[in-house]
DNA sequence: GCATGATCATGC
DNA sequence: GCATGATCATGC
């Protein structure tokens, strides 16, 4: 094959495999080829490259044209001498200026029945993917594939820190699979480290060890967030005011230390969390709740690198003294254009659930009507729930949109066919909005209210550890 | 007391 | 000004 030249880099070497690769900055992929081929690249050779569908297609052509190697299915890192896996990989500018990545970063084919086996420091994941040579381009919509240009190219291996909480994220999967549970995976079920599904169709199933239930297959997987992350702090290296939650080495796992110190404060009233730490609560901020919580954490602002990284989202929940929990919980807004267009499988919502961890920071009213602390709880929602009681309610939201919304003033109030929460047990359809004016457009013009799906109350109460 | 519509508070 | 998390208000 004619790309298969004398190669100008020591490939044994990842230090210089690294400084190679920095050629390619402010580069496109076009020019990749250009400078490869002459600038009389042949009309197969870009349109095989351009072709949406071929999923790897970009890092083929990184392989191919740029370090002049045959792409290959080994096990070993594509350097193998030096260890380093080559990942080329996009990221995208936010509305608000920021970065983020567009994706999570795959490594490995997860294979059920051997992962049982294979500890961490040993196993096939971890040989492949423990020093990744990231080649980060700027995606940007509607534009040809080959025009995005290559903005950083570095080795990176996740910092001590967080390969802790890594290697606990695989020790979870593990576990999972081990109890013949594949096919309840989920990628919320762990935070930096993800099992995510990777298949040809999403029929497509596979044998597990320990069930005769056949489950998706997945593959090993840096989530977004933590790849948003990487990037912004370890790549562009941005200042960034994110403190961390745990300041020294431990080896208690993340969750378990986070739950360990909130308990410390298990029955206290809020009024004298709000004095032990000095928050201000006279103006009664609709943030007390998770305020008091960063605070027993050590975080002086409102976020921390941990929950960033792993991309859990913060609730507060408030318990009445009669045991019920009094509001529904609300999400972000959907757009009335968008979700008609989209399939259940890969919408919003879907996504955004089975991605997310939640931190659930609890309190109680007691006897005497004061708030107190209860403790605290990760929780991710559980599969059927997912693929059954949300799947309905968000195709029949989909299906009311698409038939036409009905809707009439009762007394000043709009009232429409959304499903209600007495429709279903687990979500239902509200107003989420500033006020009456604050609109979207439905699907035939009209305006209307904003509006977010909504997990019942009471199916919130079903998920709280009994000991909360 | 619940169901549902309406709106507040914060932070970027 | 908007997105998001949180809570209020009213009628039955």
């Amino acid at each position: 094959m004619n790309y298969l030249k004398n190669k100008d880099y020591d490939e044994t070497d990842a230090k210089s495999i690294e400084s190679y690769s920095q050629n390619l900055i402010d580069k496109s992929f076009q020019d990749v080829l250009n400078d490869d081929l002459g600038n009389n690249v042949e009309e197969s050779t870009s349109s095989y490259f351009e072709d949406r569908s071929f999923k790897g297609g970009l890092g083929n052509l990184i392989e191919q044209h740029f370090f002049h190697y045959e792409p290959n299915n080994s096990p070993d890192p594509d350097f193998p001498i030096a260890g380093v896996e080559l990942k080329v990989t996009p990221f995208k500018k936010n509305k608000n200026g920021s970065y983020s990545a567009k994706e999570r970063l795959v490594l490995t084919m997860i294979d059920y029945m051997t992962l049982i086996d294979e500890s961490f420091e040993t196993s096939h994941f971890w040989n492949k993917s423990k020093l990744l040579l990231l080649i980060h381009y700027l995606w940007k919509k509607d534009i040809d594939r080959l025009s995005y240009r290559i903005q950083y190219a570095n080795l990176f291996s996740p910092p001590k820190q967080d390969l802790e909480i890594i290697k606990n994220d695989y020790k979870i999967i593990q576990e999972k699979v081990e109890k013949g549970l594949a096919h309840e995976l989920s990628g919320s079920d762990t935070l930096y480290l993800e099992a995510c599904t990777k298949a040809a169709t999403s029929a497509d199933r596979t044998p597990q060890p320990n069930s005769d239930i056949k489950a998706k297959p997945r593959a090993f997987a840096f989530k977004s967030s933590y790849m948003s992350y990487v990037l912004n702090n370890y790549i562009m290296k941005e200042h960034s005011d994110d403190e961390s939650i745990i300041k020294s080495s431990t080896t208690t796992p993340f969750e378990d230390y986070i739950k360990n110190k909130i308990s410390k404060y298990k029955d206290y009233s809020v009024e004298e969390l709000c004095k032990k730490f000095d928050i201000d609560s006279d103006t009664k901020p609709k943030n007390l709740g998770s305020l008091i919580a960063y605070r027993i954490l050590g975080i002086k602002g409102n976020k921390t690198s941990e929950f960033e990284k792993a991309g859990i989202v913060v609730k507060t929940i408030r318990i009445e003294n009669n045991g019920k929990i009094r509001e529904h919980m609300s999400f972000p807004n959907f757009k009335f254009a968008e979700i008609v267009k989209e399939n259940w499988e890969d919408s919003t919502f879907r996504n955004y659930l089975a991605d997310t961890r939640f931190f659930f920071v609890v309190y109680k009213y007691d006897n005497q009507g004061i708030l107190r602390l209860k403790g605290c709880q990760f929780w991710n929602i559980p599969y059927d729930d997912l693929n059954g009681n949300v799947k309905k309610v968000w195709t029949e939201t989909v299906n009311v949109l698409k038939k036409g919304l009905h809707i009439s003033e009762v007394n000043g109030r709009l009232t429409n066919n959304f499903p209600k929460s007495s429709d279903n047990n687990i979500c239902h359809v509200r107003p989420h909005a500033r006020n009456q004016n604050d609109v979207d457009m439905l699907p035939n013009g009209d305006y209307y209210p904003k509006q977010c799906f909504w997990f019942n109350n009471n199916y919130i109460l079903s998920q709280l550890d009994i000991t909360l």
